[in-house]
DNA sequence: GTAGTGACCACAC
DNA sequence: TGTGTGGCCACTA
């Protein structure tokens, strides 16, 4: 059967990994990796990139754009529907970038309780 | 039922 | 210090 969730237990991966997505407040960063840890998957942080290629994006209420890379790199850019369109939207809710073009993690990135 | 794919991360050289 | 590779696991076709 297909049950997804499998253990029955709860919510399948991507419904679990769009639930913490979805607590990343505004103006704020985390990582794939990251993601994958306060799901209690450290180990999972791919299927948490493909989670957020399946999500159902911003309309969804899944601000997947505020999930980037361990160093702060964004998507490679096929994401969000144009190169820089991830960028552009982080910008907007104040996350600011390096001169590297990475999101500056030292100051944007979200830590699940605080 | 099987195989391939994927928006990653960590380690090793 | 920087680059490259492997491993991990779930979903889709």
């Amino acid at each position: 059967m297909k049950d997804q969730s499998a253990t029955g237990e709860g919510p399948n991966f991507f419904e679990r990994a769009f639930d913490v997505v979805r607590q990343i407040p505004q103006g704020r960063v985390a990582t794939y990796g990251q993601v994958a840890t306060l799901m209690g998957e450290p180990r999972k942080a791919r299927l948490v990139g493909f989670a957020m290629h399946q999500s159902p994006g911003l309309s969804g209420g899944v601000p997947c754009h505020r999930v980037v890379y361990a160093d702060g790199s964004l998507t490679p850019g096929f994401a969000f529907g144009g190169p820089g369109e991830q960028r552009r939207l982080l910008v907007t809710e104040g996350v600011t970038f390096t001169k590297d073009g990475k999101v500056d993690l030292e100051k944007h990135r979200w830590e699940a309780g605080v």
